[in-house]
DNA sequence: ATACTGACTGACTACTCACTCAGTTTATTT
DNA sequence: AAATAAACTGAGTGAGTAGTCAGTCAGTAT
């Protein structure tokens, strides 16, 4: 059965997602998860804990999928295919709780010296330097063609936190991208004659 | 002179780009722009039009970029790159604006309805259908490899608004990405032997 | 001179909302 | 069974805020 503290972040992450959390009041959450206000801030000092909680659930999903990827058995080029995809993988599975990150964490995460922002920035750091690991050994077999390393580590983060948001956040007419993104990048690493 | 509203603009872009515009009350606004607190609300209906107007300017800006891409003189992958290279130049020149947008556009453009849904809307409409029309001409003149024209498209845009977001909002020690995000895409958007 | 207009003012209000706290219930230990 | 702790309650508070409105004032047309 689940605890109360559960009930109040499903409760939140529903309510975020629809309404954003400045439109969100805590009386709200409090009444969808059927718990008086008070108890909101037994288990959480502040609102904006709530969001943290979910970031950090959101964080150990994330870097779980990092740790499943079997190197040993893939060239370089697959382990970054692997890495994008277990990504997308989180994203599709806890989307609800990706969109109010991306949606909400944008004050939070902005000033340094918060919880938020710390987490994030340990986060980034871990995933730039994996991605940066795969990049040099695809580099080394072959099987990713010569590119600056940080650099691209840093961007293929940035296109799919992109990507994300499109699909999460814009109610649009898109073509479904995440396949193509993927595949897009994949190829444009693969060694090219053409490119001096 | 400037009037009293460009004054309004101005000291609600520094704010909401230092602060978020949650957390800027219209009273700082009026006091750091030095008009009345109702000299506001003569002005805008609401706080979030001040929103409303930045983007509209931002936007603006943006589609005069576009226009002033020469096409004739250019093949397909050129005129991409042009594109990638004018909304750059853009961000560059008016980057607060777009941070501020980039932060707290978010609440309003979520909900279809609103007047910065439609904005936004009708503008990536335009995008999408430019730059689908560099592609398929890239495709054309063989520039450009064969890629699927529409997500291509999606994704390019995606991608780039992922490098502004990163460059604008986090505050990390990131290498300079601009330039290296326009050289991954023109370049993985040439024809490669090795791809099937 | 008179009437009119549109920009501007700032005190005021009606209201929301995050958070508190004194007290009650439930679980755990002794 | 008593004692202690932990979980929970909900009425209440006070700080803060978006937006209003009755009225001033400079400029302009009549």
């Amino acid at each position: 059965m689940k605890s109360k503290k559960d009930k109040i972040i499903d409760a939140a992450i529903d309510l975020f997602a629809e309404k954003g959390f400045n439109n969100t009041s805590t009386a709200e959450i409090a009444a969808l998860s059927g718990v008086a206000q008070g108890t909101l801030f037994y288990h959480f000092k502040q609102k904006e804990g709530i969001l943290c909680e979910v970031l950090d659930q959101v964080l150990q999903h994330t870097i779980t999928g990092y740790d499943n990827i079997s190197q040993h058995e893939k060239n370089g080029l697959e382990c970054v295919e692997a890495l994008l995809r277990s990504e997308n993988l989180v994203v599709e599975q806890h989307s609800k709780k990706v969109t109010v990150l991306i949606r909400d964490m944008t004050d939070e995460v902005h000033q340094p010296g918060t919880h938020g922002f710390a987490l994030i920035e340990s986060f980034l750091k871990y995933k730039i330097n994996l991605l940066s690991k795969f990049l040099s050994k695809g580099i080394a077999d072959k099987s990713i063609r010569p590119v600056a390393i940080e650099e691209t580590a840093w961007f293929l983060d940035a296109a799919f936190y992109g990507v994300m948001h499109l699909k999460l956040l814009k109610p649009l007419l898109i073509p479904p991208l995440d396949e193509h993104a993927i595949r897009f990048c994949i190829d444009g690493l693969k060694p090219n004659p053409n490119l001096i």
